[in-house]
DNA sequence: CCAATTTGACCGGC
DNA sequence: GCCGGTCAAATTGG
């Protein structure tokens, strides 16, 4: 509750120390014609951290108005969730059907219970099936985002026409990636799906190139993200700070909106004053995935720490060569305040790395 | 044959 | 006890 609070202010001061260090960038190039349009992005991606930095300050001031009406969600991060990370030691000794048993019951609860903390929010994807052709025939299946899913149930939901489907990453064994969405279509319009995804994906997978390709073809909006990666003078050509399917449905020029994340985000966060994209409550952005940071505006990567970047940003170029380094990491940042990734408890937690996948490189996480 | 989906059963929270 | 979420056996598809 009060570490809530903490954890935000904490927060905002990254997001105002990003903002100074963007100035700075700013007035650095500011004379130079040839960087005019740096400048406009730089301009632009300042301007919408101080929308963020306000947006979180509203939220820190209402937490202290109401200090003990809302606890359910909280997100709280780091040490909460690590440290009840399941042992899950022993790994390879099925002796008793009955400890096996036990075992995988207590690895269920303390899924779910993780699960309830993981940062979730959802998003309403519209799905435009080309053109208007075929009359009714709406969609087949459901929007690509990218990563693979599996199907695990699907659910009647009470008062809803269309069932409920869910879907949880293709890499949840070999990564331990515990991503999950649920897809539902709305009542109203059938060529609308609410998609409610949970938890940031932890394994390394990159959008399928056929996949990629494809869906980038059947969606219209998927452009410009393309071209501004070519735009972008910063990013080292690496596909591993790939986004994420927020990333993508941003292109989609989709309505996203986070839940379950901000205490009091009625209060004109989510649902009025701020559209999506200008206003990843950070707090849940950096809580989210390390790749998913500052959408500012859909163009403005620029110099917005992709991962790779964040990693430099008060230190040099940072290896990361174990998952305590990791967290060593983290929680320096957390305390140096220089970049926004500050409360990330995405999923990665020790207890993921098994020895079970050498090729997984910790390092890859931050490039 | 393997991987993905389907679908009824099961479980925990409310 | 109901409901949403997940599991896992059975089934389907490549």
């Amino acid at each position: 509750m009060k570490n809530e609070s903490v954890c935000d202010v904490k927060t905002l001061l990254n997001v105002l120390s990003q903002g100074e260090e963007q100035t700075l960038r700013l007035e650095a190039c500011v004379g130079d014609p040839d960087s005019a349009e740096m400048c406009r992005h730089l301009a632009r991606q300042t301007h919408s951290l101080f929308q963020q930095a306000a947006a979180m300050a509203r939220l820190i001031a209402d937490s202290r108005q109401q200090p003990s009406s809302n606890n359910n969600n909280n997100n709280t991060n780091t040490a909460a969730v690590a440290s009840d990370s399941p042992p899950r030691s022993g790994s390879g000794s099925p002796t008793s059907e009955s400890s096996e048993r036990a075992s995988k019951e207590q690895e269920r609860r303390e899924m779910s219970k993780k699960r309830k903390t993981l940062p979730r929010w959802t998003n309403q994807v519209r799905v435009t099936s080309g053109g208007s052709s075929d009359g009714g025939g709406v969609i087949e299946g459901t929007p690509d985002d990218g990563y693979s899913w599996r199907k695990y149930g699907q659910k009647d939901i009470l008062g809803a026409k269309f069932p409920r489907g869910y879907y949880r990453c293709t890499h949840r064994n070999s990564y331990g990636c515990l991503a999950t969405k649920q897809v539902q279509r709305s009542d109203e319009d059938p060529s609308v799906f609410d998609i409610t995804y949970r938890g940031g994906h932890t394994c390394l997978q990159r959008r399928r190139p056929t996949a990629t390709a494809a869906s980038a073809a059947q969606e219209p909006g998927m452009l410009q993200m393309q071209d501004n990666r070519q735009l972008d003078p910063n990013r080292p050509q690496e596909p591993h700070c790939d986004q994420n399917e927020l990333l993508l449905s941003f292109r989609q020029g989709l309505k996203v909106k986070t839940e379950g994340l901000i205490p009091d985000g009625e209060h004109g966060l989510t649902s009025s004053s701020f559209s999506f994209p200008s206003t990843p409550v950070s707090n849940f952005a950096s809580t989210f995935s390390p790749t998913f940071i500052s959408p500012t505006t859909s163009e403005s990567n620029y110099f917005s720490m992709s991962p790779c970047q964040m990693s430099n940003f008060g230190r040099g170029p940072t290896f990361l060569g174990s998952e305590s380094e990791l967290t060593d990491l983290i929680s320096g940042a957390t305390s140096v305040a220089n970049s926004p990734m500050v409360d990330i408890d995405f999923v990665l937690e020790p207890a993921n790395f098994e020895p079970s996948f050498p090729s997984f490189d910790s390092s890859n996480f931050f490039r």
